[in-house]
DNA sequence: CGTGGTATTCGGCTATACCGAACAATATTC
DNA sequence: GAATATTGTTCGGTATAGCCGAATACCACG
């Protein structure tokens, strides 16, 4: 190496080469689907050499992180169940997914949606918990998953707890792309939207972001009074063509104030009236 | 210097080290609860110097892994979000838990059961999935957990699908410790109450691992006619005094089948007067 | 029976991960 | 309020652990 520097990069100091290749390897795994990856595609894609790829995986197959299917050739790589041990754990350590997920499982026995917990990322938002409804063919909606602000109700919701110009700024940094012909896409429809939906107490979108898809979403505050996650029901209208947005709604929202006074923080009816200022544009009648 | 045996032992032979010592560290946490540990706790667990574990926590932290709380001195850390991300992909790639989870949701649902799915570890269940009822207030069933054989229906399940000296080998070696009053002690009983069972198609334990919890389980088998797994719905006869165990057996054995037939396995009606296999069965080749 | 694709194994080189010790920052004690 | 105890953080030297490249073993086609 021409490059004397033996100072490493502030941004990698104090972290360790293999482990952060393990993990690679496990992120790979986990977005390459049932089928799993072969050694060689792992070399690749990691770029490191066949050897060090073995390795890891000998590493992380011994203690049950990663499972091994196919036989001798062109053996497969998928992710172990000593995982699903661990990330279970995990939610349990987080306060507010242990604390919200009986509240989720509670409103999906009681209403039939599939319910999330999502946290704000960026301007998006980022699925942390869920509850599948029963019959659920399983909506693409893996842990992790970012949704838009603009055309999903979590989204939504937590844009409502925002003042106006955050909320239109963190819409238009995310974009607001045209996911079906409901979706709205100006900034301020979106705004008008938000001042209906934080009035009400939860968001609605009613397949603005997948046809025949619709979701109900309630933001929740901490002790500070800070929003830090909303929560989701989704349903298909398929499914049942009579779903009661309001009253879904209205459920969605008293969830999300269960686990809003339990974390402290200031319920719906506290907020009531005391939207974020910002500018307090007039409303204009929203015609469809 | 005196070179100190060059080739490592097979057992650690490909083995990455401070891959080996993240993982542990992983571990540790998920075991810590949600008080999370401290990093000197951490040290002398693993017995690295304070620097190494401080290295392994960066790593994981900045990946997401680890999640450290508590402010500057005597900061706590417990496992991150990223970890219920794989875990929950995970689940998904295993072939077993992503086909039955929908299953268990949906007898939950029906029946206000927790329900799990458990695999055989030597001679214990242990927990591979699970659907909380809702309610609850979450038993001591995290993912992970061994289950005795003779005092829980799962583990029941289990023996049933084993020939009768097999079943007791592995009663006995697990032990049959005293749960309840009315856990079975005696070996010749658990035989007796498997005959019972494996006729039935599904197991139960009326309170015999824990007061005032029951549970039913049956066993799942895959396409060589092996059993693989199990499934089990528990209930708290404090919430609700009448409950049906026969129904919700039948509940359970349906739920199984379901399971057992996707994998190309012999349902129940199948099985029926069966027991006990024992005898050779040609290995029927799956060409086409 | 070769050919091309895999997964393993080996041995050497050096970058890497480890340690010990000093440093900084916060509590706790007197 | 200074002294002490206990924690997290930084640093440099060192040898070991991890990386690579090449060679080998294995299997499935043609």
């Amino acid at each position: 190496m021409a490059l004397p520097n033996t100072y490493r990069d502030d941004e990698t100091r104090y972290r360790l080469q293999s482990v952060e290749r393990a993990l690679d390897t496990l992120e790979l795994l986990g977005a390459a689907g049932p089928d799993g990856v072969t050694l060689t595609e792992l070399t690749e894609r990691l770029s490191v050499s066949k050897s060090t790829a073995f390795a890891l995986l000998q590493t992380l197959i011994t203690r049950g992180y990663v499972a091994d299917s196919g036989s001798r050739l062109s053996r497969r790589y998928r992710l172990g169940m000593a995982l699903a041990k661990l990330g279970d754990a995990a939610e349990e350590q987080s306060p507010l997914i242990g604390l919200a997920t009986p509240v989720l499982r509670s409103v999906t026995a009681a209403t039939g949606l599939t319910t999330r917990l999502v946290l704000p990322e960026g301007p998006y938002a980022v699925v942390a918990a869920r509850v599948d409804a029963p019959g659920t063919v399983r909506f693409a909606s893996y842990l992790g998953k970012r949704e838009y602000p603009h055309c999903t109700s979590a989204g939504k919701a937590l844009l409502t707890a925002l003042p106006a110009e955050r909320a239109r700024a963190l819409a238009v940094e995310a974009g607001l792309p045209v996911r079906t012909s409901r979706t709205i896409t100006d900034p301020d429809a979106l705004l008008r939207d938000l001042e209906v939906s934080a009035a009400r107490g939860y968001a609605i979108d009613d397949e603005e972001d997948s046809e025949g898809v619709f979701c109900v979403g309630a933001a929740i505050y901490d002790r500070t009074g800070e929003c830090v996650a909303a929560i989701s029901g989704t349903g298909l209208k398929l499914n049942r063509p009579t779903w009661r947005l309001d009253e879904l709604g209205v459920a969605i929202r008293e969830a999300a104030d269960q686990i809003t006074t339990a974390l402290g923080g200031p319920p719906f009816a506290e907020r009531a009236g005391s939207r974020t200022p910002g500018s307090e544009q007039d409303t204009e009648r929203q015609d469809g």
